[in-house]
DNA sequence: CTGAATGGTCTATTGATCTAGACAACTGAA
DNA sequence: TTCAGTTGTCTAGATCAATAGACCATTCAG
């Protein structure tokens, strides 16, 4: 028998031990580390089942209240402020509003940017086009209860889909801005999901700490006739969402 | 415009720069920076790219050197050794023996440990037992052409699947096994997907460094009238694999 | 009110990480 | 052969990360 949760740690491996413990509590609090009222065990305690000093878990508890998912009450002990993450359903009907149903109050879609540019080789492909064509470019910024849960770039099949960036921005709705060309209805054709580091737009999007991890979403989606229509790439922040399917 | 791919790095975040090169030098290679060759750009050129000192570039390239990514030659240049992820289907009807055909010569499933123990509850309950009960429970090893691949626990739905573990053993497969008690067909219903830092088991059983992420997945599989049969828990290494649904 | 348990602050020391610069060793093309 | 371009090695200093110990401030149960 091991110890009981607190998995070691690592070092010499190019990740300061402050965030291992950080990540480390993190994912002891989804195996249920907190109590009833979700008061997490002393300083003192977590130092010796992670077998680091108490000020490196001082140092890991900092960060993650800066996250937001502790708080520390001087005298009284540190209390989880945000556990549960999100599910985040893929299907072949997957729509990003009807995505969080239940688990938010509210839940947008901002539009961050848009524009025509040359689309990446295999986005181009995938669409239909050949390598490099320039195609419209929509980035989107998802939010459950105001908090971002999604980053992701939207590349669409062709100059007819222009203006659904102008349709995004003002319904905040794909869906919708999709209907204003023309498109009742479209179905996911394939889904790749991939795991990386938070990169910098991340960091600034997401509001994530680098180093954290994103599950990154490649799909395609075809209308009912099975011409390629949207290839979007979905950046999800590890630590607030997982993925059905 | 940004400057070309590169993506800079960040400081003081828990993170040593060394490995943010190596992750980004990683991530680089599949985005195309090497050439035709497969020669990487010269370590000053990387150094300025990721605006980090040259020896900061150096330590990153060791690492992935140690890893079998990447391997250097002096006065010639540095060179990737190992490119493609696997691509791993998940579908109603997923079979590991079969996810990766055609991308490797030879997969295999290696029996690492078996027992019957308390289940966690989630588990217990999505198979239909009470919190806490002892079911079977298998752990294995996947590989492609004799790397490590994927790391899964599989809990079943009963006392009656307790010899699946040897029979897995024999024949290298679950498929197999199930068909020995009785089972001929299964389907998924349902899979989760998350994403999070390498824990001690992975990097013993997988070979990775500490800081590496998994994808993790959790798949319920019933039989064809809807009686739940095995829950499995699956680690695949994210710099090595890719999930397709 | 008292005291044990808890988080907050400070100082000091050690080792790992990152930068900087100089030069050696090797390769391949001119 | 020569030389530009590359990786390999060494030294030195600056900054960050981690440990250790002491003590303060706050909370809450007895």
């Amino acid at each position: 028998m091991r110890k009981a949760a607190g998995a070691r740690v690592h070092r010499g491996v190019g990740v300061a031990l402050w965030r291992q413990v950080a990540d480390g509590i993190r994912s002891a609090i989804a195996a249920g580390i907190a109590d009833g009222q979700g008061r997490l065990p002393s300083e003192v305690d977590l130092a010796s089942r992670f077998g680091v000093n108490r000020h490196t878990v001082r140092a890991a508890i900092q960060a993650l209240a800066q996250e937001g998912v502790l708080a520390a009450e001087q005298g009284r002990g540190t209390y989880v402020r945000r556990q549960r993450k999100l599910v985040y359903p893929i299907g072949a009907r997957t729509r990003f509003s009807a995505g969080f149903d239940g688990q938010a109050r509210t839940t947008s879609v901002e539009l961050l940017d848009h524009g025509e540019e040359a689309a990446p080789g295999v986005v181009a492909e995938a669409l239909g086009f050949a390598p490099g064509s320039r195609l419209p470019r929509v980035e989107t910024l998802g939010k459950a209860d105001g908090v971002a849960v999604s980053r992701a770039t939207h590349w669409f099949a062709g100059g007819r889909f222009r203006k659904v960036a102008a349709t995004i921005g003002r319904t905040g709705s794909i869906t919708r801005a999709l209907a204003a060309v023309g498109i009742r209805d479209y179905v996911r054709a394939s889904t790749l999901v991939e795991a990386s580091h938070a990169d910098v737009g991340d960091t600034q999007v997401l509001g994530l700490s680098p180093g954290a991890i994103v599950l990154v979403t490649r799909a395609l989606n075809h209308d009912p006739a099975g011409a390629p229509i949207q290839y979007s790439v979905s950046r999800f922040p590890a630590d607030r969402v997982e993925l059905i399917i």
